[in-house]
RNA sequence: GUCCCCUUCGUCUAGCGGUUAGGACAUCGCCCUUUCACGGCGGCAACACGGGUUCGAGUCCCGUAGGGGACGCCA
């Protein structure tokens, strides 16, 4: 065995904002060049010109850089049209590629009475039988051809990394159409030699492809090059166990950043994960991801995704986030002053970041006292023994100790009312920690307010 | 329609012929806390169904049901 270098690609088509399920297999290839210390390319399918549009490239790219997913190097397919010309004419050279002459609508006809024999729509390979002359025919017609690959009829088997030995038979496949009749180049075609040229050791997608994967071998094979290794992921499915699809399937990044409000890491601990025999954890970063990365730990079923999972982790990672790591997303909120003992004393009781601008105006204002009319005289005496500044930690465990004394209160109906009236809620971080981020002027004022 | 894959607590899963069927998340209870939250400790909870094979089946075989995927001049 050699020690060949891992090199890995993401490679989506820009054709939309990118969503759960294609996220989560970008994130995986990136999480396994880590691991292996490899490369991770980014590879831009845009061969489809009518759906690839530049916006979505660019958002694309902005998606996986908030994630965290920095690639490596980075191709786009529509740069390498003269590349996936010469390597067709040697196909054709080689008698691999075949013209056919059928038109959209007969081959759909033909597809629609095979199934309706109860047999599986394959392609008859009748253009193979073309004469020259019915082929010049054709073309007087104007009817310019399309080209399929011919498949050998063969067994086609590979070792994946997750599903195990998996085996094709090539007769049982139609031969992919590589090129249009407008001579461009297909998907197939394209990602086969892009695979070779930039020396994709493994190959990681999604379950869809695993009959794709059975042609691209014969392809990898007829261009003369290494077979990469591949690993098809199960697709992940709702949390009603139906297809991912609808409003999960649709669910983007995008939104889960600026609508839902998570942390990248959220999205990263929970698809790291998802499908595996490994716990879901809240890692605040992805080393302990990169670290226990491993094919053999997925499942070869097809796991669910609740986005409530998301919040879940979204808030147990702000939980144990430091001060220093969140600052800059405080800035982005607008919050360029907070200080460490704020982010400590409210950090617990946070599930999406953003809800801490409610605190902040706790503790800087304005807040409407809750004081009801039972509690006037008691919030008044415990106005009156307020102890003196600097106030720390210890302030409210004197404070209240005092005010106990003063008054025939205790429990719940002596500090709840001190709460509604400095917080205007009756939940959130405690009090001790509070007070001094509230300050004594404010303390004073809101006791007061009528 | 044909082919392929899958089915263990609510969820993600461990298991690879003999287990009190294990863990994590969720949930519930207790502790901590003069609120909520956080944190700590415990509890509840599963082998889709039907046939085989075997002394013995969650584990192997066949079938049924359910779910997913593929069968494009999309990727």
């Amino acid at each position: 065995m050699t020690t060949q270098k891992t090199k890995v690609r993401f490679a989506p088509s820009p054709t939309g904002r990118i969503h759960v399920g294609n996220v989560r297999t970008a994130i995986l290839t990136w999480l396994y060049a880590r691991a292996t210390g490899g490369t991770f390319l980014l590879r831009l399918d845009d061969t489809d010109v009518e759906r690839s549009k530049e916006e979505h490239a660019q958002a694309l790219m902005a998606d996986l850089r908030w994630l965290g997913v920095e690639w490596d190097e980075f191709a786009r397919q529509r740069d390498r049209m003269d590349r996936y010309a010469q390597a067709i004419e040697r196909l054709k050279a080689d008698g691999r590629l075949y013209a056919c002459y059928e038109t959209p609508e007969e081959l759909s006809l033909k597809r629609k009475t095979l199934l309706q024999r109860g047999l599986p729509p394959i392609y008859d390979r009748a253009a193979l039988a073309l004469t020259d002359a019915q082929k010049s025919a054709y073309e007087k017609q104007g009817r310019r051809p399309h080209w399929r690959f011919k498949l050998e009829h063969k067994t086609i088997a590979w070792n994946d990394l997750i599903r195990g030995p998996v085996a094709f038979e090539g007769k049982d496949m139609s031969d992919p159409v590589l090129i249009r009749e407008d001579g461009s180049p297909l998907y197939h075609i394209c990602s086969v030699i892009d695979d070779l040229d930039y020396g994709i050791t493994h190959i990681i997608r999604g379950e869809d492809h695993v009959s794709n994967t059975a042609a691209h071998i014969q392809m990898f094979e007829a261009l003369g090059g290494d077979i990469p290794v591949c690993a098809h992921l199960p697709l992940i499915s709702d949390a009603e166990g139906g297809k991912l699809s609808k409003r999960l399937g649709s669910l983007s990044v995008g939104e889960l950043r600026d609508d839902e409000g998570l942390q990248p890491m959220a999205i990263i601990n929970l698809m790291a994960r998802l499908g595996t025999s490994l716990p879901i954890e809240a890692y605040t970063h992805p080393a302990p991801l990169i670290e226990s990365f491993d094919f053999g730990t997925f499942s070869r079923s097809t796991p669910k995704f609740d986005p409530e999972e998301l919040v879940r982790l979204n808030a147990k990672i702000l939980h144990q986030t430091d001060y220093s790591e969140i600052l800059p997303a405080l800035k982005d909120l607008g919050l360029e002053d907070v200080s460490e003992e704020f982010w400590l004393a409210v950090r617990p009781n946070l599930s999406r970041l953003r809800e801490i601008r409610d605190w902040w105006s706790v503790a800087k204002g304005p807040v409407t006292p809750e004081i009801a009319g039972e509690d006037t005289a008691f919030i008044a005496a415990a106005h009156d023994c307020l102890p003196p500044a600097p106030w720390t930690e210890e302030t409210w465990g004197t404070w209240i100790a005092e005010v106990k004394n003063r008054t025939d209160r205790k429990g719940k109906t002596l500090f709840m009312p001190l709460r509604k009236a400095l917080t205007g809620m009756e939940h959130g971080p405690e009090l001790n920690v509070l007070l001094p981020l509230i300050g004594p002027d404010k303390v004073s004022e809101r006791l007061q307010a009528k």
